[in-house]
DNA sequence: CTGAAAGCGCTTACAG
DNA sequence: CTGAAAGCGCTTACAG
């Protein structure tokens, strides 16, 4: 039915081995020959079956990629960068999330013990990094995007959350905000840690709340912030979620936003450019983390040595309505 | 170095195909050896290897996807759903974009060609549609998910596009609206049309601009309407991105939402909840197409009979500030 | 420069 | 109930 390489060969009048020579352009083969069987390649349709590929050299050309909920707002953008740069190189993106408990995990382990891919990219793995790490240690080649401050002992992608932080507070200081309401995310999160670092060592407020990534939590933050009179003049929060919630607060608060309020947020999801008014926020470059993650993966894959150093890149102050220019 | 099936083999005392047997749970094994063999398993740590059961069997428990840019909003939802469904069969996801023009187009028919998936699952794919098709008629099993109103000749997932239309007509025709703007899709699309015809049906206008799937788009064609003149007291537009496009014209143009003006819009895609006001919008089952194409392209992978006739998915009216109950 | 043969790690008739 | 052997479609020493 389908054409194999046998039939190549057999219609060439060579063996499979020169067939094989031609289809990895090694050297040592007349070039008269490699010609002709290019050509009946060519008429034939002959495409190598990537299983018998795969198992015959031992690899499998492709990777895998094991995400959080898909339905986050930056997901997509991070797994365009991964997709595009994975098929540049002529790999194959094997996807996972480990979104249905238990029994998703352990399929997702089966597939690495099965050797169904040469090499794995996480985010964010809030619970199995631990599981990840076994693995590294075991032999498979990870490459983690985070932008949550975990610190593996293999190769990661990261973003500068302390200059994001000092960024957003350098905004509001110029802009004349002197008394900055700050809700972070989880406490536990070195990314939170970090951006309240950075922020507070150029402008520093008491005024903080721990709450979650959502708009919800933003949203109660600012509500309980107002009920208890709290005195401040713009927020500072440690994403775009956040900073939604917090506008939903104040305009429903009846606070004018930028002008009683000016508000910050951090990640430049889709959604920032559409709040009212549109969100000032430190972006953080999500595609660019993909495609630099899938770029250090396949460099290991190819042999190459990567450092097990974080690479860090740097994020930028996206102004919008929010909080306009001083 | 990785255990293979002839270890477990010689470790059982029992031959290869015995514990190939015990793997894939024929009967005809006797008890006591199989229960030997799933020890030897377990202590062994054995999984068998993908890529030469695939080799094997001729087919390699992974179906793909082909999409369009990741960075759509309602991708993640999609997505989500299809993962899942892919994932509880004990399948792997394999994922396309195609996003880098004739190269990637290439790499991916390769892909085909190369045997890498049993079955394929496609996403409104504009351009490719006859490359599909094509490989549908040479026997690869293809389902598409589609909001745009494409025939394929083979299984589809849509929704009730007119049914939407006539539900947001509805909507704002109990809210005592009566002169809507309709700012639609491109025209070449068959959900365009019929969203408009459902909508028109019940409340007819002659107040109809045809603008694109953007919110640059719903912005300039309310600020269009506006300076033309037109006397609307509501606007449908044909997506969330349109109808955050005309929420932020209307803004601008000191209109009140929905006091002077409604907004209705389709998707509910997530932005959709944190616009100001909140959109009212008509709902696309999106992470329930995902799970029912899966779910179909599984079925036909398993050898059960699908029609081709389309899986057509409710759409449901959800009402928020932009266009409140009448 | 080229080919016969073994091997990758499984499954599946076939025979007993 | 069980096993030897062939086969899936490639690649890779090895020999010439």
């Amino acid at each position: 039915m389908r054409v194999t390489i046998a039939d190549v060969a057999r219609e060439a009048g060579v063996s499979k081995t020169t067939v094989s020579r031609v289809l990895n352009t090694k050297a040592d083969v007349d070039a008269g020959t490699a010609a002709r069987v290019r050509e009946v390649i060519d008429t034939l349709g002959y495409v190598p079956s990537s299983g018998a590929v795969g198992l015959a050299r031992g690899r499998s050309r492709t990777v895998a990629m094991l995400t959080p909920p898909l339905t986050w707002p930056w997901m997509g953008e991070v797994l365009q960068g991964v997709v595009d740069t994975v098929e540049a190189a002529g790999y194959g993106l094997l996807l996972f999330t480990c979104n249905r408990g238990a029994e998703s995990v352990d399929h997702f382990t089966g597939q690495v013990s099965a050797r169904a891919f040469d090499g794995l990219l996480v985010i964010e793995p809030e619970n199995t990094l631990d599981t990840i790490t076994a693995m590294h240690r075991r032999g498979l080649p990870v490459v983690l995007i985070d932008d949550r401050g975990h610190h593996p002992e293999f190769p990661s992608v990261a973003t500068t959350n302390r200059a994001g932080g000092a960024s957003a507070a350098r905004h509001l200081l110029t802009a004349g905000r002197t008394r900055p309401l700050l809700v972070t995310g989880p406490a536990a999160f070195g990314c939170v840690r970090e951006r309240t670092e950075g922020f507070t060592g150029v402008l520093p407020t008491g005024l903080v709340v721990e709450g979650e990534f959502t708009e919800a939590s933003g949203r109660h933050a600012v509500e309980q912030a107002l009920a208890a009179g709290m005195s401040f003049d713009s927020v500072f929060a440690h994403n775009d979620l956040i900073a939604a919630g917090a506008l939903r607060a104040l305009r429903d608060a009846g606070r004018r936003v930028p002008e009683d309020i000016a508000v910050v947020g951090f990640d430049d999801i889709p959604m920032a450019r559409h709040t009212a008014p549109p969100l000032t926020t430190v972006r953080q470059p999500m595609r660019q983390m993909g495609e630099t993650a899938a770029g250090l993966l396949l460099a290991r894959l190819a042999g190459e040595p990567i450092g097990d150093e974080p690479v860090v890149l740097p994020t930028e102050l996206v102004v919008r309505g929010s909080a306009p220019g001083g």
